[in-house]
RNA sequence: GCCGGGGUGGCGAAAUUGGAAGACGCAUCAGCUUUAGGAGCUGACGCCGCAAGGUUUGCGGGUUCAAAUCCCGCCCCCGGCACCA
């Protein structure tokens, strides 16, 4: 069936225009996929019900775009060309091929003509010019510093992608090298990213990873001076109210006061040897929370409590992060269970300063672990007896009065390293000069195209492969015009995704990224469909590109996508991930062979809540395969009259038929595809069984919210019911609220609690009638017999329980 | 450890301003029809019971005429973060 509309989407059907007189736009995106090669069930369960929200938004009166696209740059396709032998730019392109051809089966209403590929030139060309124009507004920056590099990519990698330790893309161990590297500044944007999360329609789940991810946190910054010298600490805290309790501090293995001290340090070698052991270890050993917490002392070395002006001993250790606040903290035992076994293991100090109540008498008070919550100050000279808020903000006031302290908010989020010594992504646009320095390709020179080099492997020395081929490095300054050597690194490819949706507004634009006019027509972004995996790194990104492009004053809005919803994750029949060496994959082609587009499609609605996935069930399709070919039979069995036959019956189906319209809308507006499948099966089921009355415009309508379902089927259907035009431009049914209305309701009745009886009567009855018609009940009277009714709760249309 | 989400038949799941638990579908069983392929139709189908009836939403309490739904305590599963001072 439907063998004619098997090229649904490849005559242009689905073009869309930027703007249609009397409707409004509409821009519904799904996440594009990376070329891996094969399109996997995964891909289908985002994008098959996605594009039966975008059609029933099309069919709803919207002007919708739905545009699909290629991720194309980037480690994973990288990797696996590598594995094969292949070159990375002719194993994307082979894979985009064969994954355009799988796309088109699934039959959504993508407008191919806005294709985009991040690795085509046209492409890249913005990403280098928006580099640029970061760049220009201070948001890049170049820095020699420890950075994640995975062993086995041989790149560098972003904070967001290193998971437990290890490389998020091949499983390796992460390492700290100390290498030149590129970073944006989303730093700048922690506190905009942050508050902006609450006007938008995201999972709650998903906001609440990215607050946690940016991790804001409010506290004070405080000096320790130190004796005999201009240096002084300076720690983050957000316990000021414990300062009377610090008996010693901390500070990171890399934290620059080791260098600035040096010989000072009486044991200097040992802290350096340290350091250097530190440097080595992965972050997953560093921050193993079960290791015991090692450190070296800075002999010669004190520290002054800036309150009390106690001096107190400087410790170097790991259980600091050098990243993190100011890399240096004030350790206070008694309130900071780390600072706690620091102290325990190297015999320190410790000193409690909180108490849970106020005046508590401490003399037979041991900690055995550190009491970390809030309460009453204590031995805290003329601080003692406030409450721990308060003792915070008088004690950081006394501090800002001597200079030595003030409040200050900390954020978890770092700077976001963009610069990979990888082949396989956008060059990045800057120029060595030995006389200019770090320069600039001058925007008319873009875009610096990827070389076709022969040796694309990554190197070990840690530098890209680009650096090899003289012809790309040699060029002249932008500046000067003297020679000089471009940059080699490739940038992440989620530079790449984190303006791509930007780019689908005008596609083939060759002199800006998009027209303003065209990105006004679309943007932001209506609804945004993907995998949760997402929520930190691409959702991250992405919104910082658009705040720090809409600062720019090249967008209109802050915030990209208004309304995000994610699909689950569909597992192997087994309930295992999806993998090829445990078998368990399902191969969508195979499916479309068997049973066809629609009952995919239908089926990845129908398997349970969208947002929820789970395991495949290989025998569920076919209750999909088995409904639909019953709505093929039944189109030939339908009787063209428009007559009614058995008034009640035919009044029946109408009503439910309203009803259907009703649920289906409401079903799909919320992403609820499984009910709204189940209401459409619940119709049909009384169709078909009074087919002989069923109205010829009444089934039209049943195919028409069919339709985003099973859009080849209904096609033909609705061509070979007679039909000129095509049924996904219709105009979706709407109910009459009047005929949704039941005239009878099955009335339970209840003796105190449980469940008797029920009978049916008129809607609207009310409680007199209603206990009469109940007490007459046979099965009532005798479970009654004579005794007393207490009380009887009467719910108008539902039921009535009688209590005795 | 912290932050989310969840636990309902053999299975996927419905039902949430508290009001019939298990819609819809899969699997299974019986019958019809075919008697060859995961074909079609009709019916049964939470559990115990021949039945009347009893019982049932992870476990234990509570509130209520009434709890899958609200409250308290506990157990388990999934996802994320994790020495963030």
């Amino acid at each position: 069936m439907a063998k004619n509309l098997n090229k649904i989407g490849e005559n242009g059907i689905y073009k869309v225009k930027d703007k249609i007189a009397g409707k409004k736009n509409f821009y519904h995106l799904v996440m594009f996929p990376y070329p891996s090669g094969d399109l996997h069930i995964g891909h289908w369960y985002n994008f098959a019900p996605a594009d039966v929200y975008a059609r029933f938004k099309k069919m709803n009166g919207f002007n919708v775009l739905s545009p699909i696209g290629f991720d194309a740059f980037g480690l994973p396709a990288e990797n696996a060309a590598i594995k094969r032998g292949i070159h990375p730019k002719d194993w994307t392109y082979k894979n985009i091929k064969t994954m355009m051809r799988q796309l088109k089966n699934i039959g959504a209403i993508y407008d191919w003509s806005r294709k985009i590929i991040t690795s085509d030139p046209d492409y890249y060309k913005w990403t280098q010019w928006i580099f640029l124009q970061l760049f220009k507004s201070g948001l890049v920056y170049r820095r020699k510093a420890p950075a994640n590099w995975c062993l086995k990519c041989r790149t560098v990698l972003a904070n967001e992608q290193v998971i437990e330790g290890k490389c998020e893309r091949c499983g390796s161990d992460v390492i700290q090298k100390n290498i030149e590297q590129w970073l944006f500044k989303i730093t700048d944007y922690a506190e905009e990213l942050l508050k902006d999360l609450d006007g938008l329609d995201w999972p709650e789940k998903t906001k609440t990873m990215q607050r946690n991810w940016i991790g804001r946190s409010e506290g004070a910054m405080i000096k320790f001076p130190i004796s005999d010298s201009e240096e002084f600490i300076e720690v983050f805290t957000t316990r000021a109210d414990t300062v009377f309790g610090a008996t010693y501090a901390v500070i990171a293995p890399e934290h620059p006061l080791i260098g600035a001290l040096g010989l000072k340090i009486r044991n200097f070698e040992e802290v350096k040897k340290y350091a250097a052991e530190a440097a080595k270890k992965s972050e997953l050993q560093r921050t193993d929370l079960a290791k015991e917490k090692t450190g070296v002392k800075l002999e010669g070395i004190e520290a002054i409590n800036p309150l009390n002006g106690e001096k107190i001993p400087v410790f170097s250790a790991d259980y600091v992060l050098g990243h993190y606040g100011t890399g240096a903290v004030m350790a206070v035992p008694a309130h900071d269970q780390r600072d706690f076994e620091f102290a325990t293991r190297y015999n320190l100090a410790i000193k409690q300063v909180i108490t849970p109540q106020i005046n508590a008498d401490l003399r037979e008070n041991k900690l055995n672990k550190a009491f970390e919550e809030d309460g009453y100050l204590f031995a805290s000279g003329e601080f003692t007896g406030l409450k721990s808020a308060e003792g915070r903000k008088k004690i950081v006031e006394r501090l800002g009065k001597k200079g030595l302290g003030s409040g200050k908010v900390n954020y978890k989020l770092r700077d976001w390293l963009v610069s990979r010594q990888r082949y396989w992504g956008a060059p990045i646009p800057i120029v060595y000069c030995d006389k200019c320095g770090i320069v600039p390709v001058s925007e008319k020179n873009l875009p610096i195209k990827l070389p076709n080099v022969k040796n694309y492997l990554p190197t070990e020395e840690g530098r890209s492969p680009l650096a090899k081929s003289e012809k790309f490095v040699k060029t002249k300054c932008p500046k000067c015009g003297s020679s000089a050597k471009r940059e080699t690194d490739t940038m992440d490819t989620f530079v790449c995704s984190s303006w791509y949706y930007l780019r689908y507004a005008d596609p083939k634009n060759s002199k800006r990224f998009a027209d303003p006019k065209k990105i006004k027509a679309w943007l932001p972004v209506d609804v945004y469909i993907g995998g949760a995996e997402h929520s930190v790194l691409h959702l991250l990104y992405a919104r910082f590109f658009t705040k720090a492009l809409y600062d720019m004053g090249f967008l209109s809005f802050k915030e990209p996508f208004l309304k995000l919803r994610h699909q689950g994750i569909i597992l192997g029949p087994d309930g295992q991930k999806m993998s090829k060496s445990r078998g368990n994959v399902i191969d969508p082609d195979e499916l479309v062979e068997k049973f066809g587009s629609d009952c995919v499609r239908m089926y990845l609605c129908f398997m349970g809540p969208y947002d929820q996935g789970g395991p495949w069930n290989p025998t569920g399709i076919l209750g999909i395969k088995r409904f639909l070919e019953r709505v093929y039979r039944l189109t030939f069995n339908i009787k063209r009259s428009n007559i009614d036959i058995g008034a009640s019956e035919a009044q029946k189906l109408k009503r439910i038929l309203h009803q259907t319209v009703k649920k289906t809308t409401e079903d799909i507006e919320n992403f609820r595809f499984n009910t709204a499948v189940s209401s459409l099966m619940i119709l049909f089921n009384e169709m078909e069984k009074n087919f002989e009355i069923l109205k010829f415009s009444n089934f039209e309508i049943f195919l028409k919210l069919l339709s985003p379902f099973a859009p080849y089927l209904t096609e033909d259907l609705w061509r070979q019911l007679g039909n000129k035009k095509l049924i996904h431009r219709e105009k979706w049914p709407i109910y009459d609220p009047k005929l949704i209305k039941e005239e009878k309701f099955e009335l339970i009745i209840q003796i105190n609690g449980k469940m008797r009886e029920k009978i049916s009567v008129d809607c609207g009855v009310s409680q007199k009638e209603a206990e009469k018609l109940v007490l007459e009940q046979e099965k009532v009277k005798k479970i009654l017999g004579d005794q007393r009714i207490k009380k009887i709760i009467f719910v108008p249309d539902r039921l009535i329980n009688i209590v005795i």
